[in-house]
DNA sequence: CAAATAGTGTCTCTAAGACAATATCAC
DNA sequence: GTGATATTGTCTTAGAGACACTATTTG
């Protein structure tokens, strides 16, 4: 035994190069469009949080949110520490994406980052933001496959659109990789990052994983369902959507009222059996 | 304010201390069991690579092969690069199950792993291996939830066998990670490693995602069974699986010989449409 | 022929998808 | 009442699970 702590207090690590490592965060929410038409539900798009870079490299372009991984902490507290110093907000949920690593990724030198989708609740995040000047917005997001079998990634804002386009690399154990073919002008390999997400992202909402999260406590299934085709955009029929999901949802005696239509019954996610 | 952090961040680079990464290998194989009975087909079981430790810490213990990520490499490559120097074969498949970063987990300082399931095919091994002095030695696995509800992983092989007691701490978006109650004497967090990986590779298989892996280019459709049922520990009727697997294979006109019973036909996996 | 595995046919039940019909509110 | 969404009912179809049955080889 002191023969270990020997060894160990001889140990030198500092022989071998190390990489700096930190955790990009795909932070989400969703975003309500208000509508013209009194009687209409409010549409809904899929939000990204996304910083303009002050400095070199990339200066100026978007990027996504993201820090060092400090001694004394896990990947996953950086992650919420992250969120939390750029959003002022506690995530709701948080799913690694996995371990970017490329060399090159980062001109600043060798910097692998874990990349974290996390889930943010409309309605709290509304509470924060809204300054038209800051560093950091919401982009709406448009993911899909075109015609020639490429992705295109769009985040758009006001009148700001980029526009990345990727390859699929390959697709092993259900997941998917991505190479960039256009970065639409994002910061480092962040369009591949996000891309992955998304593709995790959707593959879960599909099982209604995630789709709770952003959401606040009391929903309406129609709600729920707006938000599950919002980010798999994929349609189902209410009555089809209303029969999957009953076993995952507990109805309370509240309604929503004032909406120029039937009021719907609100709803709370059931308690996981423990 | 996040402007400035990033200034520092890429002019102070060398000033932030950085953790050493690693990639641990989960190196899974069937291993077919001889059989007393000359009709019976053989048995299988699922097989893991572990290396005996032979300098500290965890001295003479059994641990995941791995080793320091590179500059100029991936993580993947990395991960490829140590599956090939501890069994000299090239891998069927490569899956990332998570990085590893909790304080402490290393006693040798600040070391974070990334964890990879490697599938390699039986034959291809069993060409290399069976020096039973080595240091790097092949243990079966058992792992299951026991009936308190703790997940009891067994690795054996001849007279050794380890068993590592775990919890389950949480599952999310379809995941499920682990503590470590009893390492079983395995070395590091090597336990709770596995067990997430055991899971992640389970719930796969049952998509069928990896049991291809596991077997040379021709098989049968009962050995592609009992790949699938060594792995998941669940059990079907042949009929069922024959019907479920048939979209995703390609028989040839080849049988199997010798057997003592009726020959089957063997199948090679379709080729994915491009 | 016996033992063992290979392989097929079909019944039942459940879940998914499609669609029609009814309910209820704000204006 | 009109326009919108909320909610329920049911028909059809696809797939999973169970089970019975046939086929083929080696010793």
């Amino acid at each position: 035994m002191s023969d270990e702590k020997t060894f160990l207090n001889s140990y030198n690590m500092n022989d071998y190069e190390r990489p700096s490592v930190t955790a990009d965060i795909i932070a989400l929410k969703i975003r309500s469009q208000d509508s013209e038409n009194y009687r209409r539900n409010q549409k809904t798009s899929l939000s990204l949080l996304l910083i303009k870079r002050g400095g070199h490299p990339f200066k100026g372009c978007w990027a996504l949110p993201g820090g060092f991984l400090n001694p004394g902490e896990t990947i996953e507290q950086c992650a919420l520490r992250e969120i939390e110093e750029e959003t002022s907000v506690k995530p709701v949920s948080l799913m690694s994406i996995g371990l970017f690593s490329e060399p090159g990724r980062d001109p600043r030198g060798w910097i692998i980052s874990n990349a974290f989708v996390s889930v943010l609740s409309e309605a709290t995040v509304n509470q924060q933001y809204g300054d038209d000047a800051d560093d950091a917005q919401w982009f709406d997001i448009s993911f899909d496959k075109d015609e020639n079998g490429f992705y295109r990634l769009e985040l758009s804002r006001r009148d700001t659109t980029m526009t990345a386009l990727l390859t699929e690399e390959k697709t092993q154990f259900g997941r998917t990789y991505f190479n960039i073919k256009d970065s639409g002008g994002l910061a480092f390999d962040h369009a591949k990052i996000i891309a992955t997400a998304l593709t995790s992202l959707r593959n879960e909402a599909k099982d209604f994983e995630n789709i709770f999260d952003f959401l606040p406590e009391k929903f309406t299934l129609t709600q729920l369902q707006n938000v599950q085709e919002t980010i798999t955009n994929v349609s189902v029929l209410p009555a089809n959507f209303r029969r999957k999901i009953s076993g995952l949802v507990t109805e309370t005696d509240e309604y929503t009222k004032g909406a120029g239509h039937r009021p719907a019954k609100l709803y709370v996610r059931k308690q996981t059996g423990r």
